[in-house]
This record gives structure tokens, sequence and C-alpha cells, in this order.
RNA sequence: GGUGGAGUGGCCGAGAGGCGAGGCAACGGCCUGCAAAGCCGUGUACACGGGUUCAAAUCCCGUCUCCACCUCCA
């Protein structure tokens, strides 16, 4: 079996063939951190997780690189707005992106370069392009670069635009010799800040937003690089740039481009210009664990949009809490053993474009096998769904053994503390179930449910929770 | 106007010519003192109108509705 992908720039569902036997290089067009991220966001963060995380099981060495744009004009005017430097602004967005996708457990990327830091490299393939014909200085001086984007015949192939029929903007800028052309390095305004300008050959400035994912594949995926991953929103005018660029300067670059659908709300995509936006803060003041929003976007395909509901994701949290009451049973019963083999269904629903649907059909399968087992006292069965199911369940990224969310949970002393209480209120519920005293044995189980804590009897006696339930 | 995509049972959500993915909710049953959890069973869904085919949710034609991109955007 192998992975096979869509393949935006062909239209199709290729398999993946890696540029190197056994080496993944993904490059994943982040975010620009002009603003705290919303939900919208972290899906694509958790879509590129799961590829990521596939493709470490099926024996891959991956590097995966995500960017951070930390400057550009939206940053610019908040920084004018709220009177900060624009890299204050830009890196405490960032540092908030990072503690979402920690909650979320997305796995840090092997590298994280932000644009920034990579103004040298930016430069070289300017000059490259500049001295091959594809890009000139704006002939006014004022700083400004752009490519020649009618001198790239290609142009329009990745996202099945036809140059004729873009449409001319409003207002040319005049440094432009065509309209389609887009700036390389941006000349610094009067009204910028001294410090969001770098010198350049062609005077002090700052990058333009398609030329800094070009220059940073380059220096750490190499010329040509497996897959290019971001939002479909990108695709035009971004990546289109990106190819455009790149191949114009001679580079190889991606070899599948990977894009994920978008969330919506309301009709519209999630986004900060239009309000209709929710984050991880609002989420979990719902009662949303971060476990649970994660199943709630990493459920449906990659490619399917998702029309973001209150309801859909308390039910991804209800289906995602079964799972967890399966483990933790198992667990009491067979301890946590190590994540096991795969079932084929799952690889190959995997293998199948990271059909995620499909795969979790599988680990709900498996499920029912393991409470069978459960029931019927097999342990032997119950250890071997239980390695199966966190196995998958892991590389969706929602192992409930395996995560951020089981940090601090064992609680130490203070579930020592609480375990001795509840035992004691549920020997006097045992006896008072011995002497037949319903109602005094009901009672002690609601107060303790009043308390946070749900009672379940099972075959081996009693079990405790705290607040799963809602 | 151009380009790409979507409309699946009460809800979420896969599938893409032929045995009703999976989840949530509902109902019936088993288990239980009751409950919870779990297990078993029940639903004959594919926007609409035509067509192709032995067979169509899946292919073709037309219609309607919606989304994204063509400007910054995950």
């Amino acid at each position: 079996m192998t992975l096979r992908l869509y393949d935006t720039a062909t239209r199709s569902v290729r398999d993946f063939v890696p540029r190197v036997p056994g080496q993944a290089g993904i490059y994943l067009c982040g975010l620009t951190v002009q603003g705290t991220p919303h939900i919208g966001h972290l899906r694509s963060g958790v879509n590129y997780d799961v590829l990521r995380r596939w493709l470490t099981h099926s024996g891959f060495d991956v590097t995966f690189v995500r960017n951070v744009t930390d400057v550009d004009d939206k940053i610019l005017e908040k920084a004018d707005e709220q009177g900060r430097p624009f890299w204050a602004i830009a890196y405490a967005n960032e540092r908030v992106l990072a503690a979402d996708y920690a909650s979320l457990n997305v796995l840090p990327p092997t590298y994280e370069p932000r644009a920034t830091g990579h103004v040298p490299d930016m430069h070289e393939l300017i000059q490259i392009l500049i001295d091959a014909g594809h890009a000139y200085a704006a002939p006014d001086g004022c700083g400004d670069v752009w490519f020649d984007v009618m001198s790239y015949p290609a142009y329009g192939a990745l996202s099945g635009q036809d140059p004729e029929d873009m449409r001319r903007p409003d207002k040319d800028d005049p440094g432009k010799r065509d309209y389609r052309d887009f700036a390389l390095w941006k000349g610094v305004k009067s009204t910028e800040p001294a410090d969001a300008s770098w010198p350049s050959p062609w005077g002090r400035g700052r990058p333009g937003w398609h030329i800094e994912c070009s220059a940073m594949c380059k220096r750490y995926l190499g010329d040509e690089f497996d897959i290019h991953g971001g939002g479909l929103d990108l695709t035009f005018p971004h990546h289109e740039n990106e190819i455009a660029q790149s191949r114009a300067a001679g580079l190889g670059f991606a070899r599948y481009w990977v894009h994920h659908a978008l969330l919506n709300l309301g009709e519209a995509k999630m986004s900060k210009s239009l309000g209709n936006v929710i984050d991880v803060a609002a989420v979990v003041a719902m009662g949303i664990r971060p476990v649970e929003l994660r199943y709630y976007l990493g459920a449906p395909h990659y490619r399917s949009r998702i029309d973001y509901s209150d309801d859909a994701l308390r039910e991804a949290a209800v289906a995602y809490r079964r799972i967890e009451g399966f483990v933790q049973r198992a667990v009491e019963r067979v301890g946590p053993g190590e994540p096991g083999a795969v079932p084929d269904a799952f690889a190959a629903a995997m293998d199948d474009d990271l059909n995620t649907s499909a795969g979790l059909a599988v680990l709900h399968e498996t499920m029912r096998e393991g409470n069978t087992a459960l029931a019927a006292g097999d342990d032997e069965a119950v250890r071997s769904a239980l390695a199966a199911v966190r196995s998958m369940a892991g590389i969706l990224g929602v192992d409930p053994l395996d995560g951020p969310w089981t940090a601090g949970q064992s609680g130490g002393d203070l579930k020592s503390v609480v375990d001795a209480l509840v035992a004691l209120a549920l020997e006097q519920r045992a006896q008072a179930r011995t002497r037949k005293d319903w109602a005094a044995a009901d009672a002690v189980r609601d107060q303790l449910k009043n308390a946070g804590v749900q009672v379940e009897d099972t075959p081996a006696g009693p079990r405790w929770t705290i607040g799963e339930q809602h």
C-alpha cells in the first residue's frame, strides 16, 4: 500500500513518490500573525499534523517546515493603531498560536522559520530573477521590485486561471509593467516605521508576501521538495506566485500541492474581517476540551468544508468521550500497554488521500469489539483492541493517553485524597445496597454526582470518573 | 464574467455504477435493584428534471441553491 494524495496541480489523486526514498519534505504555509488564531486557522495545523504523523507512521523520515509571516501590511497597520512595534505584535500573536497548537497536540514542526529572518535568502532569489529577465525594479526608484508575470508562460497552471481572464484592479500601480505583476520587494514608504525595513540592492524595504515562502522552501527543503500545503484560499495568488518565482529561478520546487478546505461559520469562511470568529478560548468556555476540538476538526476529510456549528462540535465531543471511556475502562482492566499495529482497513483509509472519516469508522468498530471483550472478560482481546485503538487515535493526534491533555491529570496527592473520599462514600452506598435501601444508595450516588463524580456499577464493582458527562 | 468545489436519512459525515461506512439523536431489546456504561436490533437517505445501463447517490445533459478563489486571507 502506498499513500495516495490529491494533487492540486494535476487535479488528481496520485501515488506519493518521494523525491528521496524514505524521506519526505513538507512545507506548510503558516499564518500571518496579524492577530490571534481562530479555529479555522487551527484546522490547517491539525490536518497537516495528521499527514505528518501518517507519513512518519508509514516509515518516512519527515522534515516538516511551517513558516510564520511576521511582517506585512496588516501587522504594520496594527502597529500604527496600537502604537507598538510591529515585531512585538507579531511575536505576541505567534506565542498564542504556538500555545493553541500545543493544546491541540499539533507537533512542533521540524523548523518554524520567520520571514524577517530570511531577508538575504530573498535577495538572492530576487537577484536571480532579475538577472534572468523575470523581474525588474520599478523605474521610479521607489525600491519596489516586481515579478514579470507574462515572462513566465506557465502562469496560472496551478490554479487553473487564464491570465487573460484575470480581473484588472481599479487602480494600477504606476511602477508595474503589467497589472498582473506582483511584488517581490516593497520599497519602504515614508509612513512606515524604520524598524520594518531592511537594506537591499534596490533600496530599503521589506519582503513581498510570496517571495518569503520560495526562499524558505529553498533554504530548508532544497531546490525541489515533496509536498507544499496550505489553505484552499492560498491557491491563487499566493501559491501560483510561489511556483512562478521558484520555477522561473530554475528551481524544481514542490512535487505535490495539498490544499485543505476551509471552515465556515454562517455561510462564509471564518475570518477576522467578517467577525465570524471562534477561538480556542471560546470553545473551552463552552465546556469543550481542546482534544475534543481536535477530534471535531480532524474527523471530516481535509478537503471537505466544515460548516461550523455549536451542536456539531458538541456531538463530536460526545463521540470522542466514547473513545476515551473505552480506553479508560480498558486501561483499568489490562493497563495502558503500548499502541500497536493499525488495522489494515485503517491503513487503507489513510493511504486513500487521508480519509480520516473512514479511518474513524474502523476505530469505532475496533472499539466495539473491545467493549464486547471487556464485557466478556476476555483480557487478551481487550489488550489488542486497546493497542489498536490507541495507535489509530494516536495517528489522528487524539490518543487519550498521549497528549497535553494527560499532563497533570494523574493529580498526585489530590487524586489519592479524592480517591479515599469517594471510596468512603461508595462503601456507605455498598452497605445501603446490601440492605436493599435503594433510596439511601441512590442518595449517595446523587450527592457524588452533584460534586462532579460519576459513579457506574460494573461487574468488577463500582467505578468512578470526574466530570466527563454533561 | 472566469476558475474550482459542494448539495447524502432528524443531525454530523464517508462513499462514488451492483451486498444500507461510522458517529449523534430516537425507538425496541439484553444487562442492571434503579441508573450509567456497554452490547444486539430498528431507519430503506443521496437537491430537482430528464437520459445512458440488466443495475445510478455514483456516469451524461439540463435546472436550482450554496461555498471558495480571481484583492489581504488557513
